[in-house]
DNA sequence: TATGAATGAGGATTCATTCAT
DNA sequence: CATGAATGAATCCTCATTCAT
């Protein structure tokens, strides 16, 4: 069940590869203006560079389109993550880099970020596991770096408190985008990753 | 700017009262199930006990109504917030009691605060801000109680200390309903709280 | 089985009556010439005198006006036949008269039912039946009529034949309108009445 | 007017030809599933056995195949019947004979000639003469076999009865094949061929 | 006030046909 | 000759909104 195949009715695979990305272009810089429900399939074509003939040749249905831009953005920041935390030792230094890292990568993407989160709960009952599945990906990413820690002693920490924390790690990296309208005109980003640091490894009453 | 009036043809207040309560109530176990978009002006009158016609003798547009339920809904989560947070007298102890009982309101809320964040975005940029500042209004409840804390000497921190953790508690909140999927089938209500106050309160290092 | 529904939203029966009626007015005068697939619904809707969103009160899906198009041409025909078929009292002399009255019906209605024989077959597996059973009915009257001249001892014939010979009356009836690009060009009704009649009593070999 | 040219792009009249009949019959398989309406070029392409873009090398329109469709039907027929009826010595025996093997090729071509009645009326003005002429043809087969009969003196009819008879033999061949879904149960082949002619030639009273 | 029939703009999807390779 | 990607007009159907009763 790793992919949900979209189906195409050109076979060029090179070609469907090429066109699904001026797609997912095209489409995530619309939902990301006026939502998945409010965009048409005609604007999507447009956008793309093609007809809504040919946006047709390459989805099923426009709930396709949904779908393949959500697989790209989670496909992205896997990637971009990916990189970077498989070469942590185990250390807590490592551990913070990852994060602000993390950060970083949930800062420059933002906006497609903040499209699936948004969008992906009109995915059909079909294609939702997909989805989450990825999002499950993400967390243990952090799990087996915060995992790493635990078996150099760095930290004493239970598996479920181990997956509780690589949720909130997760989830407050998403927080940067989501309440954008509050926090970026407050603070700047690094400013935001000190500060979560600073919390996240000492807790309220400081270190 | 506290409320955004929403037209109604109906004169008699009291009925324009009672008529969007059976509205919202209506509306917002329709959107739990379909969200916004999905979900039809004539399915919210019919859930809401009467026609079409009658539904928009009290609002102006469909968006009203989405306006009306997020509205609702904060006063609600407010509301409930409001009495327990007042009393607390700026100890870490009470804060914490602040906080889980938070959590417990988002726990019975879980839907409607669903509801709220997932469609919010649909509503114009003329309702946006409205819902937004009650949004502000809830960080700020909790930025009270935490000021006290640091007035009373239990607790050195910044003025963007304070802000920053405030939005952190909320949402931290909201995030025991967005990812129940993952978290409500690890942790139970008590175990998420006694996590997240141990977190909060003493970082991943622990006491 | 004896009627499909066909889903209507408007209530009012009475209405909903009338507004069909105006509707296989109007969609029988445009089958006739263009045929179901070639005709929209939006004209179907205009010749019916009224909005496309209107039609849509009235029906589910296009298919729905081909169902009660044929619906309404068979009662029309049965209607017709039925008072005078009833009333034959099993001499070869009334079966004779319900034969040319017949004839006479599917002269009227060489339109109406032209347009039932060609696009009957895009009704749905769904509703097929239940005009394959109207079509059973007719040709059941005249099995009755035929029998009862058997009975009188008119006519010896065993139960198949009875069968076989209404089926061939009920067809060369239709074959009136099928083949009218032939038939009516070289033949007046009543020649072809009399043809059928006395090729029918008397078989080529004539009396 | 014999045959209506249908345009090739392709030279090679030996290519042509066999492209078309690969064509033929994969639409006569589609069209007796879904009708002619109901089925893509795409799909005549596929079952024909090549691309798109071939199919409108040997065709211009849609409608081309439609008409090489039911030319090929009648001219297989044809084929059938005149092969039996040139031999026919006018005698009422061997025009016994005919009808029955006329009904017999009806049998076997049932679909063939259920698909074409059915769709032929899709046929543009164009082209629907050409196909008209071949059941004019159709009955002068019969026309002339029972017009030997006449000058043979075994039977005693005039022009228009003579006419008027060749019409009906047609119909009822065909009536075999159109009403399948009521005299196949209860009628075998041979059966219906003897009711035919025992109707045809003594009428309802019998010999 | 309440009702529900009427409206028609708008949206997703299909498919015959073309044309560059 | 053969291919199949591209096109966009055409079509079915939905649904927010209005208004006469």
């Amino acid at each position: 069940m790793n992919k949900r195949e979209v189906h195409a009715s050109v076979k060029d695979e090179r070609l469907v590869i090429k066109r699904r990305n001026q797609m997912i272009k095209g489409a995530v810089s619309l939902f990301k203006e006026k939502g998945f429900h409010r965009t048409t399939t005609r604007e999507i074509a447009k956008a793309s560079g093609f007809s809504i003939g040919t946006l047709y040749e390459y989805i099923r249905t426009k709930e396709d389109v949904l779908y393949l831009v959500c697989d790209s953005i989670y496909d992205q920041v896997r990637d971009r993550l990916q990189k970077d935390l498989d070469q942590t030792e185990g250390t807590l230094e490592s551990l913070k880099l990852g994060i602000a890292n993390y950060f970083k990568v949930m800062d420059e993407m933002q906006d497609e970020v903040l499209v699936m989160y948004q969008e992906a709960k009109s995915l059909s009952k079909d294609a939702l596991p997909y989805v989450l599945k990825k999002e499950f990906e993400m967390v243990s990413m952090f799990e087996d770096v915060i995992r790493r820690c635990v078996e150099n002693g760095e930290l004493a920490l239970t598996d479920k408190q181990v997956e509780f924390i690589a949720h909130s790690i997760v989830v407050q990296g998403q927080m940067w985008g989501f309440r954008r309208w509050a926090l970026q005109k407050v603070y700047s980003l690094d400013e935001y990753i000190e500060l979560q640091t600073e919390l996240l490894f000492n807790g309220i009453r400081g270190g």
